[in-house]
DNA sequence: AGCATAAACTGACTTAAGTCAAAAAATGAG
DNA sequence: CTCATTTTTTGACTTAAGTCAGTTTATGCT
């Protein structure tokens, strides 16, 4: 399903492991399986045996929990290529979230054990893995100052900005980005519920920032957008 | 300020180093200076040129930071033995937030360099820092899961309960907690303001859940309380 | 294509929590 | 101890965003 060659290369493409050489990218290929989910499965239940971290390929994961009155929040969304799951190899023995495909997915799955005894020998991958932490963290740390600050429209406007900037459409006439996610799903990420998620998506297009078509959303005034999103 | 034999058992008690060798421990201890700092001293701010990591042996520090409208939200408030600035060791050169003492303190710092080459050297440190980091990764996921879906009242019954856990006095007939921090740096932690602290804290009183004496806050309906936080 | 199911939107209503302003209480310096 | 400053509390008011219920639009099967 994926040669060798090909694991290495979507290897290199994870900041962790970027700087990596080819015999360390080797070794982690060789204890890894490629794995293929269609869309809705889930891939991990908070709970259930940690067996090792994910390598997202192709497609799209959330990465969500329930509270306790059965509302579900999205916690993260991984796009290609993103390693995620990878928290529990240091800290306990279960998943402590869960993961959804959101799209068909194409992923690696790295077992726990073998990969442990891997850096033992090889500190070099540890430090790179602190790193790669270090930065999660930070944006962790920016989501809680978000979440507690910011209002929704705010809030949305970041996410759109972040979207177009990875887009690679930012010095177009006029960007725009391509949601591969439900709404719903975008709507928890950034804090809040379907219906709130409308109304301001409907806001922003009466203020003439955005032009929301189907699928694809166009920027139509970015300088706009972007001082909602600095606030 | 501090002998070479205080400042190993300090190191000791961090959760990160609390598995080293006594040597080990004495190299780190080797390269960390003591520092006081009185009450209301900024240890450093965003921007500032990295310096190293900081161990709180003692008193209290809140690490905080301005969003754009230059209102102050709390991230985190560190209590003795905790390690609080390492993560800019692997990611970026700047403290990306800001840090006060709450009260006056007394602090290791660990410079950078000198703290890598030695991790460098030893990979255990490493793996143990990643577990450090990956714990700390799961309760900030936690505070974001919290902030969106619960009220303030759940959010500070759970703060109550968890230093209620700190205290010791969770098993006495009525067990307490004393408050080392202004009001207003909780309310900015557990995301909410002063205002609605105060009226939150009355509410909890008014039914019967827990009785404010000055700085003492005592529980008098154990299980009341962590019915709130549970939700 | 056509229909069933799910996703997204809209309107009417409610409410938690923020703002502003002012009083009361606590703290600390001289 | 006293007075000034800071912290906390209280009251009146506003508002962002949630709930509920119903409609419209989109999606994917057979």
């Amino acid at each position: 399903m994926l040669t060798d060659l090909q694991k290495v290369d979507s290897l290199r493409k994870l900041p962790i492991f970027s700087e990596l050489s080819n015999e360390q990218l080797m070794n982690i290929s060789e204890i890894s399986t490629v794995h293929k989910f269609p869309k809705g499965e889930t891939l991990f239940r908070t709970g259930d045996n940690y067996r090792g971290f994910f390598i997202l390929i192709d497609g799209v994961v959330k990465v969500y929990d329930f509270n306790k009155d059965g509302k579900e929040t999205v916690i993260h969304i991984f796009k290609p290529v993103n390693s995620f799951a990878d928290i529990p190899l240091f800290e306990g023995k279960d998943y402590p979230v869960c993961a959804d495909a959101v799209t068909d997915i194409l992923a690696l799955l790295v077992p726990k054990g073998s990969f442990i005894s891997l850096i033992k020998n090889d500190p070099e991958i540890s430090l790179k893995m602190l790193a790669g932490f270090a930065k999660r963290m930070k944006s962790l740390v920016k989501q809680i100052e978000d979440l507690s600050s910011k209002e929704v429209i705010n809030r949305l406007a970041k996410y759109i900005l972040l979207e177009v900037k990875k887009s690679g459409t930012e010095n177009l006439p006029e960007p725009f980005i391509k949601l591969e996610v439900p709404k719903s799903v975008i709507a928890s990420f950034i804090g809040t519920i379907t219906e709130t998620f409308s109304r301001t998506l409907k806001k922003m297009q009466t203020d003439q920032i955005i032009r929301v078509q189907g699928k694809k959303i166009f920027i139509s005034n970015l300088s706009a957008l972007k001082k909602l999103a600095s606030n």
